[in-house]
DNA sequence: TCTGGGGTCCTAGGACCC
DNA sequence: TCTGGGGTCCTAGGACCC
């Protein structure tokens, strides 16, 4: 249907999605504090992927140690990332959302904008609710907003399962007296920079000076910050296919590499799962990046533009090792990681998405 | 409590060219 | 004589999101 801006956006997103999934395979696991995350081995490296409801009520969240989630979790369910089962889940999920009959625009797993236009948006949203469990037996929260940045924060306040309407009408009513942090594209750093220019809240952000914004944080995004604050942006929904820029694969190691000879055998693994997945799509590559973190936490990327766009095994493994060699000797690595951007299509035939906000 | 993996976009600064 | 201005390409790093 391509880009169409609407009255309405409905953000769409799946309560618990991972734990959910586990959950429907797993009947007997509903009501327990599910974790989902890693190997699903608390004594690795790894990080809480999603945590059901009841494990959350332990303070349990995404980005967690696994380790620590499971100690302030005594019964907990710790279960491995299962990559396919979330994807087809996923997949069944958007299909669902696709026969409605709108522009469906994916933001992930878990997530999708649809475009509405009806009177009755709150009547959509739970039709929409009512779909996705019938096709699925999942459960979603729907943010309904006149913006995609209103309708993206919305469904935080409709979870889980509800539905919650974010709007011009009551955007300072409601978002006014948060912090920052609440908003989309808002982290700790941005965070602590408005602060150290008296901004805290939402309605400080909204009424800034965008001189201020732009000599703090540049043209675009200080801008685009002012903006933020005041729940502006796009309501345009797009279902033009994603393309992604590149794919990368990185590795955590249980225990860190010592030699050089451990980390040429693993960049050469890395670089073949990188280029298999390049390979998948049919795209050359035109740059090559190498991401090294250093122990206990230092992490360093080099990238190259390759001489040529190429498809071949050998060339991205040999630019991959070129980026290796002037890693620093004798550090132990932590992690390794390798990423591909490819050739993106011819951009005047508008095949792919470009940022909107 | 030592901190994943897969992404995206933006900015700054240097090189180089006219 | 210390000295332009703009534009583009490239790399490193930062920040954020799910």
């Amino acid at each position: 249907m391509g880009p169409r801006a609407f009255r309405w956006v409905l953000h769409v997103d799946l309560d618990q999605f991972l734990a959910a999934v586990e959950i429907l395979r797993r009947p007997e696991l509903a009501g327990r504090p599910v974790i989902v995350g890693g190997r699903g081995d608390p004594n690795e490296r790894a990080v809480v992927s999603t945590a059901s409801y009841e494990a959350r009520a332990y303070g349990v969240g995404s980005g967690m140690p696994l380790r620590l989630a499971a100690r302030k979790v005594p019964d907990a369910v710790i279960l491995p990332v299962d990559h396919e089962a979330y994807d087809a889940a996923s997949g069944h999920v958007m299909d669902t959302l696709r026969g409605l009959g709108t522009v469906v625009e994916v933001l992930g797993w878990d997530e999708a904008f649809l475009g509405c236009d009806a009177d009755d948006p709150e009547g959509e949203a739970r039709r929409v609710q009512a779909a996705v469990h019938d096709a699925t037996a999942l459960r979603c929260s729907v943010g309904i907003g006149d913006t995609k940045v209103r309708a993206k924060i919305a469904t935080g306040f409709g979870k889980p399962a509800g539905v919650y309407r974010l709007t011009a009408g009551n955007w300072f009513e409601v978002m006014g007296g948060r912090p920052t942090t609440a908003l989309w594209g808002v982290g700790p750093k941005i965070s602590r920079r408005l602060a150290a220019h008296g901004i805290g809240t939402v309605a400080q952000l909204a009424a800034a000076d965008d001189d201020v914004l732009v000599a703090e944080f540049g043209p675009r995004m200080g801008a685009w910050f002012g903006e933020l604050g005041r729940g502006h942006g796009s309501a345009v929904v797009d279902d033009t296919p994603w393309v992604a820029r590149g794919h990368g694969r990185e590795t955590t190691f249980q225990r860190n590499l010592t030699t050089p000879a451990q980390v040429a055998a693993e960049l050469r693994e890395l670089a073949a799962r990188v280029h298999a997945d390049t390979v998948a799509e049919g795209r050359p590559v035109v740059r090559v990046a190498l991401k090294v973190r250093y122990a206990p936490f230092f992490t360093r990327t080099r990238a190259r533009k390759l001489p040529a766009p190429t498809r071949s095994l050998e060339d991205l493994t040999a630019a991959v090792l070129a980026l290796a060699e002037d890693l620093e000797p004798g550090r132990e690595v932590r992690l390794l990681g390798v990423r591909a951007e490819m050739v993106m299509p011819d951009g005047d035939d508008a095949g792919f998405r470009r940022p909107s906000r």
